[in-house]
DNA sequence: CTGCCAACTATCGCGCTGCGATACAATTGA
DNA sequence: TCAATTGTATCGCAGCGCGATAGTTGGCAG
């Protein structure tokens, strides 16, 4: 048997690490409401944020994006298929590499984009100390209660 | 200079929002894939968190596991319908309730959660602290860049 | 006890989303 | 020019969550 724990899992980092999750479930569902909110699904507001929040000299190719993502290219070529149905983004070639497609906003999209992340900020500023709170208890190693092996 | 909006969404908090996003599908997937290297999803193994984790007093009901996973009952249904098959949990009769289903885990689910449990310490520990940054750039409401001149 | 409504769990069919496999186009390099 | 590589697109499939619906139990009012 792998008898080896490094972290002795004990009922109190179980219940902060369950606490942690809920709270990221929370937010998540949060996203997901507000997303759908605006007609369009969450994926497609995490792609627009992406392509927004790119870094300078990068470009937004869909296999760029799918790694930011952490999604297969086929997968972010039907993202884009629908935030392109949606009327929030536009491909364009590359005239470097005509293999590529560029994946741009559209100003519907860039508006869409601004509404939702202001409504993400403001719900995600009062979030921020119980997720922090969460992370601080799994942070610190050594830290355990005596009933690491016997649950219960 | 964009059209300076009532609500400033700052190139600066944009990228705060997706850098803390990026991280959050990080440790998803990789919480998806160790669950999936266990041969189950990473759906039954929050649903095992769940019942570990459970507060005392409150009873494992069908009910509130889906609260606390934000799913539909039904769905929690389907999920403990697929986690019993995988043999991690158990249904059993509330003799208070006959409505209720009761879920337990069983021996075989208790030894993959911790096994899981201490794989997710381990990955999230170092994880903490970029997760933290992130959430403090996010947390400070009205601050907005300056310039890309950097302060200095 | 009886009738009625609320609470809890279960079942069914559907739609969305991501994936593997595959195909095709363009670039690169020998 | 001819592979080998990279980038994007297409197709069928499977998993998961949901709405709608049904069956059972509990709690009351009368």
């Amino acid at each position: 048997m792998p008898s080896v724990k490094r972290h002795p899992v004990s009922v109190r980092r179980l219940r902060s690490l369950a606490e942690f999750r809920y709270q990221l479930r929370r937010f998540l569902s949060f996203s997901e409401a507000a997303s759908e909110s605006c007609g369009i699904g969450a994926q497609q507001y995490q792609l627009m944020q992406v392509i927004a929040a790119i870094p300078d000299g990068q470009q937004p190719s869909i296999s760029y994006l799918a790694e930011r993502m952490i999604l297969r290219h086929n997968s972010m070529v039907e993202l884009v298929d629908r935030a392109e149905r949606s009327g929030l983004v536009r491909r364009e070639h590359d005239d470097k590499d005509l293999r590529r497609s560029l994946v741009q906003l559209t100003p519907h999209g860039e508006t869409l984009l601004h509404k939702l992340v202001a409504q993400h900020l403001d719900e995600l500023a009062p979030k921020c100390e119980p997720l922090i709170h969460a992370l601080r208890e799994l942070e610190r190693p050594g830290e355990d209660d005596h009933e690491a092996g016997t649950q219960a």
